[in-house]
RNA sequence: GGGGGGUUGCCCGAGUGGUCAAAGGGAGCGGGCUGUAAACCCGCCGGCUCAGCCUACAGUGGUUCAAAUCCACUACCCCCCA
């Protein structure tokens, strides 16, 4: 199959350049693309998936990725999809944050096969003047006044400082350097940057006489309208020490059933014919279809062993036999429930708790037997205490 | 540089001297129903040593018996003019 049908197929197509064009490029074997990633944490979490799990097929397909590391244009901030300016990090965030993603990114690519790059080389030592003279005449002020991003940010009167209005032109130079220095002729990214990926089409077309491609993966959110890998709690990250694999298989066991195809699609390596099964269960079959999902992916960001670990932990947590494989906190003992819950993470708060517990959402042991009513009751000895119906925690002594 | 408007709880947003931990909505949480789903119904929803106390309405300082509400200064944001 074609790689671009095989990525139609699987969801990862919202917009492409011409696609004929396009077609043609990825038809030849070792085709070189890139991805950029703007190192703003210290960790990938769920919502950056969908461009790793492009590059992933991509390399897959034969294509040799190159991964730009936004060490440049962090410092600048992409006023896209952004309410305000982004706050501005310091080289030092930067330099920590790409060296901590580097290694999630080994999870998914074949590092031997990846060419990586860091935007600052090129764009911290960029003269203004030379600058402005040779890539920024090639573009239009009324044209990115016009873009979606620049004009939402005008609309709503929130103001759009120079320097952000700038991150379009860096972006495009990116695409430039990089079809200069490694001859890459496809750029992949969220559909939210188009326009930004589109500058640098045209700049490498007017500076260079030569065509090159670019493909957006679509902004992904959940059948609620939320973003993609967020939870009340914040990011789902695949850093383990910030979501255990644990919380991980969670997130994905419980996503909605409307998610569940598409998000199969996405984020496992299943064959289609395999996708199209699990697409056919309706109703209550899909806690398969999620559970496979779960699987999967868990064990594409953790690996197999913690994957299956997360899973029979969650079964048996759910099935009343929670052992010593369920999420664990030590509490010093004797204590309240109330204190415990907080102290272990399983509320916020001891008000919290007390809520919980007034409103009759507490329960005590493995099998949920024990309704606990009073907020002062004591712990003494080891055991699983539940907040509502999916939360729980396993106390033992600290 | 000049003139005007704004900054409220997780978010949006009312409130213009006491009855304000602060309307309303959203998010979130608990219960019911169920499939560890959605929708729906009911309840909760700052913290704590919880019939009480503490912290909160950008920051600081003031006026007052009493301020989110009045005054002054500071910071940030937006608009118009230059």
């Amino acid at each position: 199959m074609h790689p671009l049908d095989a990525l139609k197929a699987r969801g990862f197509v919202a917009q492409t350049t011409p696609e004929d064009a396009l077609r043609g490029a990825l038809s030849s074997p070792g085709l070189v693309f890139y991805i950029g990633f703007d190192p703003t944490g210290d960790s990938l979490h769920v919502g950056h998936l969908v461009q790793v799990m492009a590059m992933r097929r991509l390399q897959q397909a034969g294509c040799k990725p190159v991964l730009v590391q936004g060490g440049g244009t962090a410092m600048v901030g992409d006023p896209s999809g952004k309410s305000e300016m982004r706050q501005l990090i310091t080289p030092e965030e930067i330099a920590s944050n790409v060296a901590s993603q580097k290694a999630q990114f080994a999870r998914f690519l074949d590092l031997d096969e990846v060419t990586w790059v860091d935007n600052a080389e090129w764009l911290c030592q960029l003269g203004y003047v030379d600058f402005l003279r040779d890539i920024g005449r090639h573009f239009s002020v009324n044209q990115m006044i016009k873009s979606e991003s620049a004009k939402q940010r005008l609309d709503r009167d929130q103001g759009l400082s120079f320097i952000e209005f700038n991150y379009h032109l860096l972006q495009s130079y990116d695409y430039l350097v990089l079809h200069d220095r490694f001859d890459v002729s496809l750029q992949v990214g969220g559909n939210d940057q188009w326009f930004n990926i589109l500058g640098g089409v045209e700049l490498v077309r007017r500076m260079r006489q030569r065509q090159v491609h670019a493909i957006t993966t679509p902004l992904v959110t959940t059948a609620d309208g939320k973003k993609m890998g967020k939870t009340e709690k914040g990011a789902v990250f695949l850093d383990p020490a910030k979501t255990s694999p644990f919380d991980m298989f969670q997130y994905w066991l419980n996503v909605h059933d409307e998610d569940v195809d598409r998000f199969l699609r996405l984020y496992t390596d299943l064959s289609l014919p395999r996708l199209d099964e699990l697409g056919a269960l309706r109703g209550a079959e899909l806690r398969d279809a999620k559970r496979v999902l779960a699987r999967e992916a868990t064990a594409l960001a953790h690996g197999a062993d913690a994957a299956r670990a997360a899973d029979d932990a969650a079964r048996k947590l759910f099935s009343g036999a929670a052992d010593d494989s369920v999420p664990t906190a030590a509490v010093a003992l004797p204590t309240t429930i109330a204190t415990a819950m907080a102290e272990s993470g399983l509320v916020k708060s001891r008000g919290e708790a007390r809520r919980v517990i007034k409103q009759g959402g507490c329960r005590l042991g493995a099998d949920r037997k024990t309704r606990v009513s009073d907020h002062e009751l004591e712990l003494t000895a080891e055991t699983v205490i539940w907040a509502g119906k999916k939360r729980a925690i396993r106390i033992v002594p600290a």
